[in-house]
RNA sequence: GCCGAAAUGGUGGAAUGGUAGACACGAGGGACUUAAAAUCCCUUGGCCGCAAGGCUGUGCGGGUUCGAGUCCCGCUUUCGGUACCA
């Protein structure tokens, strides 16, 4: 009877699925353990063996939990909104939901031929009702809220005194109170900033009363968490839409790779800037590795420094600037402003207004991508000079695109002799450059690096002279705040995320514009249905797809969606016609998990006691500063308000590497239709043409399905090498166009799902890429025939006599065996787990191993890799219940004990030779032993015997000299 | 530019500072078989040698150490991330 692993893996889904052998509840008699993956897209081109990789880790993780008597949640669903889907819809006509209903049945087929162990009672999709309504609630809760440092002196009592967000209702009655007087000392976080250095934005109490609705509900965005703001955001033309930073690589769209523009547009926005420092300092408690942390630590971009104030010579009026290197106030020979600042009108003169004017209308006109290819100098003078405050110097006041306005406070004092960017703009426009360092010479660049003794440095009452970067740039900071001309300040480069699309296909807000105040519709009135339209497109009037739609307006009596042409209704107002962006529905859906079908809350108190966070997290890299920031983000806000008991969502983080593909190439000689075998392509004068893997083995193509593989190869000819004709290969990105890609389904028909498991984990370590090939999928699949050889004998009756006692070979091999195994898993090194299988299954067959005992052993540890095989063995062992609850093997170090030990006896390092000792010999005998046998004495002719190094179990080393 | 990761046979990859190349693929040879498939055995980093054995070898150059793929310093290359962040 031979190993039909067609049979037994269907038999076992199906029985997985009748008796529901995943299905998880909150069993408080078990410690709890939360696996997840990064929920997938439904794309319409289906898996391939890349997708699994992450999904097969975590779920042999899960499955060794489990047999480790842990309470595993391991869910999976689908992150359903998206532009792949939309895009099909607008050119075909096809509802976005039909196409992604068919994509998610594909991915649900392929998923369940590979054997998860997910409980699909727990399934969420982004796109469905049920889901979003807390995608939609999770933004009221947003707007009604606002970020303080402390508690306000309106907060009630027991108001945790922490950084964190607040209901907005505080806010309010502050500034009924005190209006924005004070605000700044409780740390609130708003996007016009309040403190007195700025001015502009302050209101007394008595102002705020005399504010309409109107005007109070604009100026409360400045404060709210989600908020409607006007920001340059990233314009999508050809996709109608604006796109997150992370959506948008090398000036173009990722989804599609269209060109994007920089514009000012009114957008939902979520303050994430105000968690900056949580999310920086959060990472400092969670498991991750070290360069996805750094990869974080950049984006959040935290950096200290002073805020200085200079006055416009001639005026009253004065601005701010940023700087770390609050040290080179001797070196300002120019000021920057960044095109977009406000401060461009008021500081440009009348003779400069033409030249400005024209250069702001030429930045503009520039794309992203066009300001990153081409990053020459350019810029110009307002007209204006500044008052350096320390030496009372005026130096020129320029505007140019190397500022940018979303930074610090959108101007800079320029110091070119220490910095590289001013350096290149007063070479360019011929400004002087004052060097602040001793010995620093700066004409050929600028000494950028922050060491060495300041020198130039002599003001009137103040000197930076002779102390060193470090020194002169903390004696600064004092010397500014005592004179109150600045204030220490710490900038972070994280902006607020834009959390609006003007796209179809996403949640809608449960918005509606009451006389044009943004209104959130009542929480019970939610979810907020998508609704349906005829087109996809934007409308004629440039309006988001939502315009098109009929019924998409909100009586406010009736709460509930009535259409457009009641809006002359008193009670009827329009709906917001944008959606969210796809991060939205990606950022809380752990905790839905939880609690999948509550339709009271996100996830109740319960579910969300027991199940905390995630335990551990699989997903790739490039979320890195996307979904693992916003997730974070919305984390710590719902944990603000106690809706999620964990302040980080994800304690354990794993990337898997990305697999790439592995291309085959056959070689056409030039105009003709004969391809030439790989050896001899030299000889002749050939194209390499990409060549459909799936007819190509071990790189030897399958020669009549390639004349059948298209039309103009039926009648092509080959030149052979030995009969056969070898393809060259090439590791690229697996991809349709390339034709390497290989489909999972394909190698569970072939070899089936156990091998396909076996084999992503056998190909590397998981976090590393790795080019998949086929090729080598043999030995796993070997690997597992020769276990069920050893299980069964040629007539399928199990082998060995039941009861029997395995020997002491037997065991110390197993043994060997469960120990690697175990520690291997805890490490997520499950290539070498595997290795140790195969060499243990080879002793087992050296000593003519036939024990059931062995078996049900090997069968328990290999159970999380291979379930469907384990599950029949495990049966056939005459065990009840699944092999997922076998509970996990444990070692005994007296079996691992060897009798007598191999020593390498080396000289000076060098190995030479091996002898063997009583397990317990004690060092002075091994190296009497050693120093006195005759092969010793070869090697230490002539030689004199310094010392001897005795590493226990491995190596004597003999150290001698001449 | 900056940050991070990596570099080991024909290939994927193993090696708490202790015999580099485990395990697997591929290749070569052999056994069984009418044949094929399957299975099993041997060889397989390079060089020298009939052999015993020797030399050499983990991207490059130094260093620490009795001993370095592993640690330190300086490079090269590749891959990821990020980019006028003052």
């Amino acid at each position: 009877m031979d190993y039909n692993f067609r049979e037994i893996e269907k038999k076992w889904q199906e029985r997985w699925a009748e008796q529901q052998t995943y299905r998880v509840t909150e069993d408080k008699s078990k410690p709890k353990y939360y696996v997840l993956n990064m929920f997938p897209y439904p794309s319409g081109a289906g898996l391939h063996v890349g997708h699994p990789l992450g999904y097969i880790a975590s779920d042999i993780y899960a499955r060794y939990k489990r047999q480790k008597g842990f309470n595993v949640l391991n869910p999976m669903g689908y992150d359903a909104y998206g532009l792949p889907a939309e895009q099909y819809a607008i050119q075909t006509g096809q509802h976005p939901e039909v196409t992604t209903n068919e994509n998610i049945a594909r991915y649900r087929e392929q998923l369940d031929k590979i054997g998860f162990c997910f409980d699909w009672s727990r399934e969420v999709r982004t796109c469905s009702p049920d889901y979003y309504h807390w995608t939609q609630w999770a933004f009221e809760r947003m707007f009604e809220a606002f970020y303080s440092d402390a508690p306000l002196p309106t907060s009630p009592e027991g108001e945790e005194n922490r950084p964190k967000a607040r209901p907005i209702e505080q806010l309010v009655a502050y500034f009924e109170k005190f209006g924005t007087e004070g605000l700044d000392q409780y740390g609130v976080a708003g996007s016009s900033p309040s403190g007195e250095t700025e001015g502009g934005f302050l209101f007394t109490a008595a102002e705020w009363k005399a504010m309409d609705a109107k005007q109070k509900s604009d100026t409360l965005m400045n404060w709210r968490i989600a908020y409607l703001g006007d920001t340059m955001v990233n314009w999508c033309p050809k996709l109608g839409t604006v796109l997150a930073n992370d959506e948008v690589v090398d000036g173009v769209s990722v989804r599609g790779g269209y060109p994007v523009v920089q514009k000012q547009m009114r957008q939902w926005c979520l303050r994430v800037s105000a968690y900056a420092q949580r999310l920086l300092d959060g990472l400092e408690t969670i498991d991750w590795t070290d360069s996805i942390k750094d990869a974080q630590r950049n984006w959040i971009g935290r950096s200290e420094g002073a805020e200085i104030v200079f006055q416009v010579a001639g005026t009253d009026q004065s601005f701010t600037i940023f700087t770390t290197r609050a040290d080179t106030m001797f070196g300002v020979t120019f000021m920057v402003l960044a095109p977009e600042s406000e401060l461009v009108g008021q500081l440009t003169t009348a003779a400069q207004k033409a030249d400005v004017e024209a250069y702001l209308e030429k930045v503009k006109a520039r794309t992203e991508r066009e300001r990153m290819i081409d990053k020459k100098v350019t810029g110009v003078f307002t007209g204006s000079y500044a008052v350096n405050p320390f030496t009372g110097e005026q130096v020129p006041i320029w505007v140019s695109d190397y500022v940018l306005s979303g930074y610090g406070t959108g101007a800079i004092m320029a110091v070119p002799a220490h910095d590289s960017r001013d350096y290149a703009f007063a070479k360019h426009f011929d400004l002087p450059i004052i060097p602040l360092i001793e010995g620093a010479d700066v004409s050929e660049e600028s000494y950028d690096a922050k060491e060495g003794i300041v020198c130039n440095s002599q003001g009137k009452d103040f000197s930076l002279n002779g102390l060193t970067v470090k020194e002169a740039i903390a004696a600064t900071k004092k010397y500014v705040s005592e004179k109150g001309i600045g204030r220490v300040k710490v900038n972070y480069r994280l902006r607020d995320a834009i959390f609006s699309r003007q796209r179809y296909w996403g949640e809608p807000f449960p918005v509606y514009y009451k006389n044009g105040i943004p209104t959130m519709i009542p929480e019970e009135c939610l979810p907020l249905l998508l609704p349906e339209v005829d087109k996809f497109l934007p409308t004629e009037t440039g309006e988001p797809p939502l315009g098109n739609a009929k019924c998409w307006a909100w009586n406010e009596q009736q709460r509930q969606v009535v259409d457009v042409a009641d809006i002359d209704n008193e009670n009827v107002f329009p709906l917001e016609l944008y959606t969210m962006p796809g991060f939205a529905g990606s950022s809380a859906y752990y905790l839905r998990y939880m609690d999948p079908h509550n339709s009271q809350a996100l996830v109740s108190r319960e579910a969300d006691e027991y199940w905390q966070n995630v335990d551990l997290y699989v997903g790739g890299t490039e979320h890195a500063t996307g979904h693992l920031i916003y997730s974070r983000f919305w984390n710590k806000f719902l944990f603000d308000f106690g809706y999620s008991v964990k302040e980080e969502p994800f304690q354990k983080l794993i990337n898997q590497g990305m697999i790439q593909g592995r291309s085959n190439f056959v070689y056409r000689i030039k105009d003709t239709n004969t391809f030439v075998s790989y050896g001899l392509r030299e000889q002749y004068d050939t194209t390499p043409i990409h060549v459909d893997v799936n007819i190509v083995q071990n790189d030897v193509l399958d020669v009549e399905a390639f004349k059948q593989w298209r039309p103009e190869y039926n009648s092509a000819e080959f030149i052979l090498e030995d009969g056969k004709y070898v393809c060259g290969w090439a590791i690229e990105k697996m991809s349709k166009s390339m034709f390497n890609v290989v489909n999972p389904d394909m190698i569970v028909e072939r070899f089936g799902a156990d091998t396909l498991r076996l084999y992503e984990m056998f190909l590397g370590p998981v976090e590393q890429s790795k080019p998949w090939d086929t090729n080598g999928i043999d030995g796993c699949h070997r690997f597992l025939r020769k276990l069920w050889m050893y299980a069964f004998d040629k007539d399928g009756q199990l082998r060995g006599e039941a009861g029997a006692a395995p020997s002491k070979e037997e065991q110390k091999s197993v043994h060997k065996l469960i120990k690697k195994v175990t520690q291997d898993i805890e490490a997520f090194s499950y290539n070498t787990s595997i290795s140790a299988f195969m060499i243990c299954l080879n002793e087992l067959n050296q000593l003519k191993s036939a024990n059931r005992e062995v078996l049900k052993t090997l069968v328990s540890l290999l159970a999380p890799f291979c379930p469907h095989l384990c599950e029949e063995l495990w049966e056939a062992l005459g065990e009840t219940g699944s092999v997922c609850d076998a509970p996990w093997p444990t070692w005994n170090e007296d079996y691992l004990k060897e009798d007598s030990v191999s020593l390498t006896i080396s000289f000076n390092g060098k190995a030479r030779f091996q002898m063997e000792f009583p397990a317990d010999a004690d060092n002075a005998a091994i190296e009497k032993a050693v120093l006195e046998n005759a092969q010793s004495a070869k090697y230490m002719e002539g030689w004199q015997h310094v010392k001897t190094i005795i590493v226990p179990k491995k190596i004597v080393n003999i150290v001698l000299k001449k």
